[in-house]
DNA sequence: TAAAAATCTACTGATATGGTAGGTTTTTAT
DNA sequence: ATAAAAACCTACCATATCAGTAGATTTTTA
């Protein structure tokens, strides 16, 4: 399962790129738009800047802003960021590997095998799909 | 990601199925074999027997076994014991949905429509795999 | 100079995770 | 009959994560 922070992220991105090309968007805009608690939604968008996919302005007539066009931000590269590893067990993750203490022998573990198989599915979609397929 | 306990079910039924046709097997035969927690493991094979998966019998001699053909037993289904939800969202899982409180209406969500298509990539996977495939 | 907006730091309550401890019941072999 | 073996049951615990809240600070604009 996805975390609320994962899904608020996704959510909050979804609704700027609809509106991209306009003014900076606030905060409180999108959390009343899309019924996320603005404090929380608040560290969420800090994160996502912080990771270069939003810029912002302070101050009056700031906000947030995408940096990069909706059709260049993979599903995938945000669930990494806001969520973590996409693979079900740490040792069949692209981006957050860790061998499993318990296992002394991956390429001899037949869940290892499986768990790429599902890995390598989910990315098929979380990758190809974009920012802009969720407008 | 998997939790440790569905990992070391997993793991254990695994063991148990290439063991199939010999006398029950003891927790702590497992538990060794496979670098578990003896106690751990325990509660975790009582949950599979409890839901059908494994018979018990107690005493000298006694240990558990597998009460269906390995071929029989999707981990689909085993995830779903001992993990639970196998989607990313409540609401798009068809065994535990559940409403996301914060989405209006789930047939306009984008966010919806895009995770269904990833339940569906990961249960053509997990429902079509058997326990047999692990040996 | 005041208001608006993001930014930063810290805290909190609830829940899940990954165990551990210790006793109880059932069964089998001696 | 009895002791040992094994599953079973109940309770507890430490740690981490989740989902948020509170409040002060900085920057920018009108």
């Amino acid at each position: 399962m996805l975390s609320k922070k994962t899904k608020y992220g996704l959510k909050a991105l979804t609704y700027m790129a609809r509106k991209k090309d306009e003014a900076p968007i606030l905060i409180s805009e999108i959390a009343e738009a899309e019924n996320i608690s603005r404090k929380f939604l608040e560290l969420i968008l800090l994160q996502l800047k912080n990771n270069g996919f939003l810029g912002s302005k302070k101050g009056k007539g700031g906000g947030y802003y995408l940096v990069q066009e909706p059709e260049m931000i993979s599903i995938a590269a945000l669930i990494r960021i806001l969520e973590g590893p996409i693979a079900l067990l740490p040792c069949v993750s692209l981006n957050f590997y860790e061998k499993c203490d318990d296992c002394p022998d991956e390429t001899q573990c037949s869940l290892n095998r499986l768990m790429v198989e599902v890995r390598d599915n989910t990315l098929k979609v979380l990758e190809s799909k974009t920012l802009a397929d969720l407008i």
